[in-house]
DNA sequence: CACAAGAGAGAGCACTGCTCTTGACACCAC
DNA sequence: GTGGTGTCAAGAGCAGTGCTCTCTCTTGTG
């Protein structure tokens, strides 16, 4: 309902003249719809407003998105991918692992403060009466995966402690992220598991508490401070 | 403005049957506000609906909060004061540091399930368009503080190390947070103080992970994992 | 060329926060 | 007891919202 046919294209290249326009016209919005969202925040994300900014009637944008819900998960999953996309920029697999993650860790910290409301969005509360989709679990996941690769690559090479033959807890930690943190090979035991989920959710929280302004009265160099904190999360998870 | 003088009264004790009503219906819509809070969150909260629930014309409420925001801030201080309240009662002094540690963790993630929407109005995003104003910020210290006298009470125990002769930056950690940690006696250095900062912001990372649905996938026994992952941070703040 | 599908516009519904005016009521001093 | 004062609720109204429905025009295809 997206994206429906032209009536008789079938062929893998339908790009009629309709289809071309319509999907100028569907980046257009979502464009507007981010520039929108980076000036009011997502809560005040208009429909109207980003139709009257595209030059279309409200009732038109419904053409292109079903909902306000829609186009609100189209720009989650962008944001994920945008997010993702620069830590992943960020990572030079041939650094040692200890540099990797706080690299990481700068580029995700620089990205929220360039697109503080996408941010929001994207690991703040979630808008009320929306549910985010399956669809942005996978984008989602992007940065986590980076960070797991950075543990993984350092488990087997032998600069993390491999598994001290602690008991394995399957329910944890998903298989998912055992296989981001590198599987079994070699296999880490859950301590580390435990400590590299405990390290994804506290650079975003450092973060968050930096964006959301709890650290307002509490630090005040904050770039140093979160290099130096990024470092001891490093230490944290064995880096 | 809020609370104007009846005219005629200067004394202290002007409890004439219009202030006392006055108190009553102010109760009253913020107790409404709550509830509306808890149903549809922070950015849902209508004024209207909740001038219908107290049996009041919407305009009237104008009378009590002079604007939606005036309201909000009112919910978000009582907020920062019950999951304060509930870290404080959490915190047994006799106990080791450790324990009282996970036990203060453990009170705060309790309060965010238990109200999650008000803790997405305190920890998530901010609600567009309104800027929290300073009175928050006392009440939003006090989680800090609860955990900031743990790390306090062990360093003058001696279980923590002190000053390891690290210098000593005063633009990282502000004065107030120094205190809070036990000021001068004893001296805590920089890398202490920034791990107690990021402990203390990876405790809200932690759970607003959970809350806001970034572990779907990641991690099942949440239970079990916020318990093991707050004892990782004991341990990284030197408990 | 004709016909069906696609697309935009506009009106309209029910809702929002907020403002301003109007009329009623309670209090307090005299 | 009565009149002035000031508080307060109500209602209408403004500008905005998401969303739906219908009407009309355009476009692509058989």
């Amino acid at each position: 309902m997206c994206a429906p046919l032209t009536s008789g294209t079938i062929g893998q290249v339908p790009t009629t003249v309709r289809d071309r326009v319509r999907a100028e016209l569907t980046a257009e919005i979502t464009a507007a719809a981010r520039r929108q969202l980076a000036e009011v925040g997502a809560a005040g994300l208009s429909l109207r407003a980003v139709a009257r900014e595209v030059g279309l009637a409200s009732s038109a944008v419904y053409r292109y998105f079903a909902s306000r819900d829609e186009l609100l998960t189209r720009l989650i999953i962008d944001g994920y991918d945008a997010v993702g996309a620069a830590a992943e920029d960020a990572d030079d697999p041939a650094a040692p692992p200890r540099e990797r993650w706080v690299a990481v860790c700068r580029a995700v910290r620089a990205w929220a403060l360039a697109h503080p409301h996408e941010y929001a969005l994207l690991y703040g509360s979630p808008v009320p009466g929306y549910a985010a989709p399956r669809d942005t679990v996978p984008a989602a996941a992007r940065v986590g995966v980076v960070l797991g690769r950075i543990l993984g690559d350092a488990a087997r090479s032998g600069v993390l402690p491999a598994a001290a033959g602690g008991r394995r807890d399957p329910e944890l930690v998903s298989d998912a992220t055992a296989e981001v943190l590198g599987g079994e090979h070699p296999a880490l035991d859950d301590a580390v598991r435990v400590r590299a989920l405990l390290a994804w959710s506290s650079v975003f929280g450092a973060v968050s508490f930096e964006l959301f302004g709890q650290f307002v009265g509490s630090v005040q160099a904050t770039d140093r401070w979160f290099d130096r904190a990024m470092g001891e999360l490093a230490t944290l998870v064995g880096l």
